[in-house]
DNA sequence: ACCTGAACACCGTTCAAGT
DNA sequence: ACCTGAACACCGTTCAAGT
């Protein structure tokens, strides 16, 4: 059967779900596809661009679709970033995935320029606007990437534990996140347009 | 000369800041020494453990010379912050060499612990002041990581530009940390820092 | 246009054997 | 105790040659 790069991006994802990105390698991708190694690179110049085709999978899909939902930028930002996580959870390994063609690639794809226009509308002007959406995506991409490290930790030592600490990642997320939002709240107060005053000043 | 796991460590060191994490082989480091590839293994089990080993030695000294230095905890969580930071930029790719390793060994010798105990005395509980001493690690990591990133790309397309953006990243970093610490502000709003409360008359 | 065959220049790790 | 020599089982990438 003909390759193409759809078939190989769909390869490359079942080899990360199933062994995980430290064994997906274009070698046994290739073996997965019934094709010699040399192959692959009539689709990719390299090994690197086919993981940015990947991460830009993993991440599109997100930000368009959830740009602008409500007049509430506290709510548009919580749930962009729930999408964000979310997204990088769903493939083994996502988070590390992303993050590693991440600072090569500024915002490529990534939800960064989707963030960067919600503070804008509540009230941060350009330069900390954007500062801030790079520490929200550090956040979502750090937790996430705690969190699959964690499970496949588990999983390495089978422990026999089923639902072990899925909810304290969960929680630990919300609070980051609700922190996050108060930081920027706290920082609008007085610029902000019409939103709610939710904390004092330094 | 006889090896030791000093001489490993301070060898791949040497290694890291010439060419890169990604140049930084055993193979290239037995070469540097002097040894063949097979000798750096009766000192170091694996790879991996050498490099935790040099994440320790970037990452130990802030956490113990920083924990309580004033009583002001918002100085002290960016004082220990910005020290995380520097230390992370110290050696190339020591971003990336730290939040490879940091998911695997939970707190082996981060400041997280120390940022933890700032918080718990500025009156968040535990398991929120682990929650978001998390998320800021997170976010220094990855800034970091994006700031040193950018370093490479700069000096591999051998650009004249000197001081191009480093103030930025400066800059973009204390918008991050001060949102942050506003946002720590506001959770702990109505909740008096500990030293009031258990401490009646110092 | 699309892929094979075969090579090039590497890796991390192991382990008998030497000293 | 500490390291050598040599191998094992891999990598990513290139490129003439086939179809």
């Amino acid at each position: 059967m003909r390759l193409s790069r759809e078939a190989v991006v769909t390869g490359a994802f079942a080899i990360l779900d199933r062994y995980g990105l430290g064994d997906l390698t274009m070698r046994r991708l290739a073996a997965e596809l019934g094709v010699q190694p040399g192959g692959l690179y009539w689709h990719f110049a390299n090994k690197q661009t086919l993981l940015a085709a990947m991460s830009d999978a993993i991440t599109g899909g997100i930000a368009t679709s959830r740009e602008q939902v409500s007049g509430d930028w506290q709510a548009d930002l919580a749930g962009l970033s729930r999408a964000f996580r979310t997204a990088l959870l769903s493939h083994r390994d996502g988070a590390e995935l992303v993050a590693a063609g991440y600072a090569l690639r500024p915002g490529s794809g990534q939800p960064l320029e989707s963030m960067i226009k919600i503070m804008d509308r509540a009230g941060l002007p350009d330069p900390e606007s954007r500062a801030a959406a790079a520490a929200l995506v550090h956040f979502v991409l750090g937790h996430a990437a705690e969190v699959q490290a964690h499970d496949q930790l588990r999983a390495a030592a089978a422990l026999p534990e089923v639902a072990d600490q899925a909810p304290d990642a969960d929680a630990a997320f919300s609070v980051g996140l609700e922190i996050f939002l108060a930081g920027v709240a706290a920082r609008c107060a007085g610029t902000e347009p019409r939103s709610s005053r939710s904390a004092p000043g330094r």
